[in-house]
DNA sequence: CTAGGGTTAG
């Protein structure tokens, strides 16, 4: 685009280096054009909240700072809002300082409204208590957007009381307001009355519907989303991204990838801009329904990619197995000069660690520190000990625990635990869940894992003695359940479920199943069989676990050549791994199974995981 | 065209 003096913030929007954005500055000055104030305001403004650059904020600060009688009330609260936005959001009030000096200025509703959110960013009580206080001294409580900022806030700072107080006392809600509120229910868990709300609004757009979706989507209520949404549909409610959003986050969630095909199918047909978020939520509902080739299409096929694009594409290919990759695109990620954050950095050791990369995941890890300045989470541990573990080194697993300078979590003993169980070392993993019982977790994982460390070594004294304990500690295991999507159906099963329809002709399905198996050299064990079920129903609970059911569903329902997909909700387990590593292969059919860590994708005989898992 | 809803990891 040739700069000219017509359009400059669509111009703003094009510079990618600081540099570039002096330049256009100083054309724009040389031009006159900056004189006018709205227009600077815009043009700062447009600096601010320009993705492209890491260093545009302090640009802007400097801009606006070199030029204080154009430090417009638009001005200001421009920056406000993008600080709130950005890394740094208590850096508002440095604004709002400024707007409070200037005797020319004074607060307006859109101030406190960016204000608030900057708390809400920042998670910054006391902060967001003073500028409540402060929007109250001065009147704009009765400002919608600000009454919906605070409700917001108390709920992202988990005060339910202080929220529901303020929505007590308004006398006329407005739907903004009363959105917010639905907003706030369903993140604080009161799901219910949160849509208790929301059917009682007596007009709701298209943002209220879109809460509500996200209301459930976010607590993994998935299907409720789903359902909701074709309520929407029905109600002639227009679709926008947002809505897009949450469905497909939805989509993502259930492994439902018809759905997910659909909501892509319609953008393109309706012609909605492939946006950052719109482009990321659509890229990671094909990672997680295992379409990492559809995935990375979307992915480079997005015109602009921001740290979630980068992560949620990092993670994917990790989720997937293919830890090369991850690191490959970290390099192309910055090279693209978008700085990554603590979550990219637990996909990018995820990434290393299941694909036995060691050396390099140390780096990894020593860079986010050295060179990025991030100070690592628990997350970023357990996934160092995990890559250790994994690959056999549990002295450097345990000695890199040891080292760690804050509290070892169940996370960094859970990681050990289960590369005791992969490297069958009984001794360090009972040291481990020793541990673990130190911090009196409820976690069933771990329990599972000691029993079939003992399992494996054919222990059944351990095994017992870990079942007694999991009932002293009233732990209990979370159920099994496996769903796989038929036709766009998605259909559930739990082990020894015989409630669906189809039961009976599954039933001979899987009978024949297994002796196709069988027959091809599968043999069944039963040293991983769950150990809360009794030991009489051991060898048919191992057959009717419900990965199997939904396999056998799978091979009677798709036509030939059509993968199985399944999602399942808990690790699968020995035995369902090495059933369907041989289904891919008898039956000549590939099965993709996201379990709770990862994917397993199984062809001719063999698991793309290697059988570690 | 300054304001409410939406994206990543566990």
């Amino acid at each position: 685009m040739a700069i000219t003096t017509q359009n400059p913030i669509a111009i703003v929007e094009l510079c990618s280096t600081l540099r570039q954005l002096r330049q256009l500055h100083g054309h724009f000055l040389a031009a006159g054009v900056l004189l006018d104030p709205p227009l600077f305001a815009k043009f700062v403004a447009a600096v601010a909240l320009s993705p492209k650059t890491p260093h545009h904020l302090p640009y802007s600060h400097e801009l606006l700072s070199h030029s204080p009688h154009h430090a417009s009330l638009f001005a200001l609260n421009s920056m406000i809002r993008a600080h709130s936005k950005s890394s740094t959001p208590i850096k508002s009030f440095h604004f709002y300082r400024q707007i409070l000096l200037a005797d020319a200025l004074s607060p307006d509703n859109y101030t406190f409204t960016f204000l608030i959110r900057a708390c809400t960013q920042a998670s910054a009580p006391e902060a967001g208590r003073a500028a409540h206080a402060a929007a109250l001294r001065r009147g704009f409580l009765s400002d919608s957007h600000v009454q919906s900022g605070l409700i917001h806030m108390y709920a992202e700072l988990g005060s339910s009381d202080a929220f529901r107080g303020i929505y007590a006392e308004l006398q006329n809600p407005d739907l903004v307001t009363q959105t917010a509120m639905v907003s706030a229910c369903a993140e604080s868990g009161e799901i219910k009355l949160a849509r208790q709300l929301f059917d009682e609004m007596p007009h709701r757009d298209v943002v209220a519907w879109n809460a509500m979706i996200a209301g459930y989507s976010h607590l993994g209520r998935s299907r409720e989303a789903l359902d909701l949404f074709g309520l929407m549909q029905v109600e002639g409610v227009r679709i926008g991204e947002a809505t897009m959003v949450s469905v497909l986050t939805a989509c993502a969630h259930l492994g439902a990838l018809e759905q997910g095909k659909w909501v892509h199918v319609y953008v393109e047909k309706n012609k909605l801009r492939l946006t950052v978020t719109l482009g990321t939520a659509l890229l990671d509902m094909y990672f997680k329904c295992g379409c990492v080739a559809r995935a990375m299409d979307v992915f480079w096929r997005m015109k602009e990619r921001n740290v979630y694009t980068w992560s949620s594409a990092i993670s994917g290919l990790a989720m997937n197995g293919n830890g090369g990759k991850c690191l490959e695109l970290f390099e192309q990620m910055k090279d693209d000069g978008v700085l990554p954050n603590e979550v990219t950095f637990v996909a990018l050791l995820r990434g290393c660690s299941v694909a036995g990369l060691v050396e390099e995941g140390r780096d990894v890890f020593e860079s986010m520190k050295s060179r990025y300045g991030i100070e690592p989470w628990l997350e970023h541990y357990g996934c160092v000990v995990d890559m250790y573990g994994r690959a056999g080194r549990l002295k450097d697993a345990i000695s890199f625990i040891d080292a760690m300078p804050v509290e070892p979590h169940a996370g960094a003993w859970g990681a050990l635990l289960n590369a005791c169980r992969l490297h069958n070392n009984i001794e360090l993993g009972e040291y481990a869940m020793k541990k673990m019982m130190q911090l009196e977790l409820r976690n069933h994982g771990a329990y599972v894992s000691l029993s079939n460390i003992y399992a494996e070594s054919r222990n059944w004294h351990g095994v017992s003695d870990v079942r007694e304990l999991m009932k002293a500690k009233g732990v209990r295991k979370e159920p099994g359940c496996s769903v796989i999507e038929v036709d766009g159906q998605l259909h559930e099963f739990f082990v020894g479920n015989k409630s669906h329809p189809k039961y009976i002709n599954i039933e001979t399905t899987m009978k024949e199943m297994m002796s196709k198996l069988r027959s091809a050299g599968y043999v069944s064990r039963t040293n991983q069989v769950l150990f809360d079920i009794e030991e009489e129903e051991k060898e048919d609970a191992l057959c009717w676990h419900s990965e199997k059911l939904a396999i056998a569903f799978g091979l009677m329902s798709l036509r030939d050549g059509v993968n199985i997909r399944i999602v399942k909700n808990l690790r699968v387990c020995w035995d369902c791994h090495e059933t369907s590593k041989f289904v891919s292969k008898v039956f000549d059919r590939e099965i993709v199974m996201r379990d709770r860590n990862r994917f397993h994708h199984f062809k001719d005989g063999v698991c793309s995981c290697m059988d570690y898992w």
